[in-house]
RNA sequence: GGGCGUGUAGCAUAGCCUGGAUAAUGCACCGGCCUCCUAAGCCGGGGACCGCGGGUUCGAAUCCUGCCGCGCCCGCCA
């Protein structure tokens, strides 16, 4: 309903005019109302009564009064209790969700000003298996990705592979002792973490083997060829696995999107360098490091950064510098996201004030942390890949689909064949991202089977539920006649849902100045429930007037557009039927 | 110890940035609704000292502050 405040708000100014108030004394007194029976907009009038020296009821019903002519046919205009309430008219209803029923776009537009976008998420390590925390990090990022997409901004999808380091020395020495072949079968069926574990148990375990693993590693930062060629073997094998779960995720990472730590190892030495010019480098317990400020460790000493180990070797604040680099300086990126966990929050912190101070990011430059919070379980701890979590993305991933069948199976047993297995996977998968993107990103999200799979509820399947219904309507429909007619409202179901039609852009807003896909979801199922309430309520095919039923049509047509549109930015598809 | 975050009905959440009128939603619970466009649905009902105490304000779940609980982070892992 910004577009309603828009249209009140000169007239609104005016009247305040009218009453002798100053611009810095009503500013922010017009706004969406709270209680919806009351109005879409509200003014409070107490602040007023110390300068007009009268009641809030007085002033509310003196503007009022003043406002009626002015927003004839725009709002209605009651006061009560010293508010101003100002409710759209049936007539201001029609014409805008009317013009927004008649666009493509249902009126989210692009935005006037198109940022180059760079969005690190995903992230998962090469030889390790994916966990729930990358689930978040891709669900989230995928959103993201979608939402700015459609907003017009150019999105660069980064997915910083965990692919370089120490660990390699061991992984390759284990590949080399399983043997190749062997070890490609038992990565490429999906068993990282058994490879992953074995290597470690065998470092922690056997000198002999932690010695030639230390070995390797200094083979594989020497540029050593047929150490490369192994370590390929590895980053080939894992990512050929990633790629599997991201197409069964459906989300649009493709190799392409791969830049791992590796693809940043030879502009380490760059990166410190540079520091030293700008002066900020100093040297603490042999390490090179840099004090951002602002930080302290536990001996309330400042905290630094460090970005070149006492051994020489360079960390992961290095790399996430390099990369500031890369993305500013070579992909133009206006700004930088990073979707990843809560607990890495003063990492980025330090890492962005180090480049504000080396002058690797400007003013220009949005370098934002896409924080989000832990994966609980369901005794509310912490879930720990360490720990050896059982619960495998792909397993569960696998099992939503399998859980989205038998529901299938029981509620619709029509739908059969390759239609049902599309279906099944749009409902399951579509359950556990939206599981993953309804809350608040940055709070601690408590991972739970039955909820994530339950179809009943603030859930995937009942917003594509109710995109189903209405595709089911369309079917039929023989006439595209109401494409052309005009929208006519009667009734609250129909209020009601036509008002949540006009606020969809103003969901994709919120989203996106937020980074917070849920805003969207809470539209969405807001939109559901008003459509679910006019389905009963409304015969569409039945109505009694064709002017009613074509009205109607327009409804339900921008509705499953919305629904689809919006569980699209979501990463979710919306089947016709289910 | 310091920093950051969090605490809303039995459970899970929205609202908090940008203060307003009976705190919203889902699950669970109770009661209704399928000769009628998909009942994965709809309608109605009960259930909350918005962690606790101060403060600012005409007005606080929302802002400030103190305390309590919980979580994360606090130098060579990422």
């Amino acid at each position: 309903m910004q577009i309603l405040q828009q249209t009140v708000e000169p007239y609104f100014k005016e009247a305040m005019g009218t009453l002798g108030v100053q611009s810095s004394d009503y500013e922010k007194l017009l706004g969406l109302a709270t209680v919806a029976d009351h109005g879409d907009l509200a003014i409070a009038c107490h602040s007023l009564s110390r300068i007009l020296k009268k009641s809030p009821v007085d002033i509310g019903d003196e503007l009022s009064s003043i406002l009626k002519p002015l927003l004839d046919g725009i709002v209605e205009v009651n006061s009560l209790n010293g508010f101003v309430n100002l409710k759209a008219t049936d007539g201001w209803i029609e014409k805008h969700c009317g013009i927004i029923c008649n666009d493509a776009r249902l009126g989210v537009n692009k935005s006037s000003i198109s940022r180059t976008v760079a969005i690190d998420y995903s992230s998962p390590n090469v030889a390790k298996e994916m966990h729930v925390g990358h689930l978040r990090s891709t669900v989230i990022g995928d959103s993201l990705t979608r939402i700015l997409e459609h907003l017009g901004h150019k999105v660069i999808r980064e997915n910083h592979i965990g692919d370089w380091g120490t660990p390699f020395g061991m992984l390759i020495e284990h590949l080399l002792d399983l043997g190749e072949g062997d070890a490609g079968n038992e990565l490429s069926v999906g068993d990282l973490d058994g490879f992953y574990k074995t290597a470690r148990t065998k470092f922690d375990d056997d000198s002999a083997f932690a010695d030639r693993s230390r070995s390797r590693v200094v083979l594989l930062q020497s540029g050593d060829k047929e150490t490369l060629r192994l370590w390929q073997v590895l980053v080939d094998e894992s990512t050929r696995y990633f790629n599997e779960v991201y197409q069964l995720l459906g989300v649009l990472l493709v190799d392409d999107d791969l830049m791992g730590e590796s693809a940043y190892h030879h502009l380490l030495p760059n990166v410190v360098e540079h520091l030293d010019n700008k002066g900020l480098l100093k040297n603490s317990d042999g390490a090179d490091v840099v004090f951002p400020g602002g930080h302290l460790n536990r001996d309330g000493e400042p905290l630094p950064l460090i970005v070149r180990k006492g051994d020489g070797g360079y960390n992961y604040a290095t790399t996430d510098l390099a990369c500031i680099i890369d993305r500013v300086q070579r992909l133009g990126a206006n700004d930088l996201l990073y979707v990843v966990g809560t607990p890495q929050a003063r990492h980025f912190e330090m890492v962005f004030a180090v480049a504000h101070q080396a002058g690797l990011l400007d003013d220009s430059n949005r370098a934002i942390h896409v924080n989000f919070g832990s994966v609980l379980g369901s005794d509310g701890k912490v879930l720990k890949s360490r720990s050896g979590s059982a619960v495998k993305l792909v397993d569960l991933l696998k099992e939503a689909v399998t859980r989205a069948d038998e529901v299938i199976g029981e509620k619709n047993p029509n739908l059969v064949g390759k239609e049902r297995q599309e279906i099944a996977n749009a409902i399951g998968i579509g359950a556990v991202k939206y599981a993953d993107l309804s809350t608040d990103r940055t709070r601690d999200y408590m991972f739970d089977w039955s909820k994530m799979l339950s179809f009943e509820g603030d859930t995937a399947p009942y917003l594509q539920y109710a995109h189903a219904r209405i595709r089911s309507i369309f079917d039929k429909v023989e006439s595209d006649s109401w494409h052309s007619s005009s929208l006519s409202i009667e009734n609250d179901s129909e209020r009601r849902l036509a008002r949540s039609i006009i606020g969809f852009a103003d969901a994709i807003q919120s989203a996106y100045v937020d980074l917070m896909p849920n805003r969207i979801c809470i539209h969405l199922h807001q939109l559901s429930a008003a459509f679910g309430s006019f389905y009963e309520n409304c015969p569409v095919l039945v109505a009694e007037k064709n002017e009613v039923r074509d009205s109607r049509l327009k409804l339900c047509d921008a509705t499953a557009r919305i629904l689809s549109t919006g569980l699209g930015l979501l990463g979710i598809h919306a089947p016709d039927r289910m």
